[in-house]
DNA sequence: TTTATTTGTTAGGCTAGTCTAACTTTTTAA
DNA sequence: TTAAAAAGTTAGACTAGCCTAACAAATAAA
């Protein structure tokens, strides 16, 4: 397999990726923070070895070969950060430091373990899939808060941002993911909107928030 | 803090001073399998860091700071094989080599949570001590097997060789740590014991096992 | 005590991953 | 439609970790 490094690039390629189809090398180079001929040599490297289309002066497309080698690091991730939690113990805003150290480790039983040990988790801590052996997963189609009409009922179930600021400000407000949040009214001038949920009844969330939660209208 | 190349000069230098207070770098090349020039050049690395002390043609030692450094290593090392085993359920077998892995991770919140889940165990699942966060633990003064007269009742309290290989052969044969043994006759020729032991009476240990066994005298 | 063997060192070279400086190609916008 | 900006490339250099070939120092053995 690949080195950390290159597992690295792999991984940045896979979401760069969910935005476009297309990569640009200055878009690689911004993610993983290294300069354009770095990033130019290594793309070169990574297209030796299958995992990208590479081609002069053309955008970059990740094989799928390479889509496979960067969702098993996805799993890997995934998994960690569910364990952490899960048996370990860790809050939701610990884990992904620790998982991004966990997720390159070579030995699959470790992580075929965690995952027996857990029943075999869809999700992991935040909400996101956790690929199977082959890389596959379901897509669920949440909506964000922001999109969802006035008088509502939904359920939070992923969130679109995991940084440790969010997860805090979240832990906070006493939102975690299962909680049932009903919509009232949108303010249109900065799209802030007015929810209840738990013992929250008429509480505030900026559009930054409502922007970052995924839910499921029920 | 090192490299993992580094770790693992410093996790090999340690288990040499075990055996000897000096160490060549013949030695250390053997052990990490590596030229000579290679570990020469890293010897001054470490030396420049303050791991080790070193003059050109005269053995190696560890500094105290280096000494701590690799007690880290070790530590983490052990507390994951015991975590492996004891809430992951692998086999005393099989948990070597992920902890080779495992003994890298920076994180050090991912082994004090270890450690405390599992109530700051002293031994690893081989019986071999876990360091404290200062490097120190108690050493405590087993017997060989091989060392014990005739007709004395001892328990193994931990293993001189966790290879695979022995693990599983203590596994076939039913040994593992807290195991009473009785032990009968030394064979002179070969020094082979005759021992019981749990539901085997009258079984042959070879020499090669019971150097390998470390007992403490009930 | 001198020769042979082992141990340690130097010199020079290789890959992986990074950089800066300078240049070229492509895209965008005036 | 051409000039400015952005994106991509090349050349050359650096560190970490490794190598082989050749040589020097220390130790062991005849």
């Amino acid at each position: 397999m690949a080195t950390i490094t290159k597992e690295n690039y792999l991984k940045a390629l896979y979401f760069l990726h969910q935005k476009s189809d297309a990569i640009s090398l200055t878009d690689l180079g911004k993610t993983m923070e290294v300069s354009k001929p770095t990033v130019n040599d290594m793309v070169k490297k990574l297209h030796d070895r299958g995992w990208i289309k590479y081609e002069k002066y053309k955008p970059l497309k990740l094989t799928d070969k390479g889509r496979k080698a960067a969702m098993q690091i996805v799993r890997k991730h995934r998994l960690s950060e569910m364990f952490l939690v899960q048996v370990m113990g860790f809050g939701w805003e610990e884990v992904h430091d620790i998982a991004e150290e966990l997720e390159h480790i070579k030995a699959d039983k470790l992580f075929d373990r965690m995952d027996e040990l857990m029943g075999f988790p869809s999700v992991d801590p935040h909400g996101s899939p956790i690929p199977d052996k082959n890389g596959n997963y379901n897509k669920p189609n949440y909506k964000l808060l922001s999109q969802v009409p006035e008088n509502s009922k939904v359920v939070v179930r992923a969130l679109r941002d995991s940084s440790t600021e969010f997860l805090l400000y979240l832990n906070k407000k006493g939102l975690q993911l299962g909680t049932e949040i009903v919509t009232h009214q949108i303010e249109p001038f900065d799209k802030s909107i007015t929810v209840s949920y738990a013992s929250y009844s008429e509480t505030t969330l900026s559009s930054s928030v409502s922007n970052r939660l995924l839910v499921e209208v029920v």
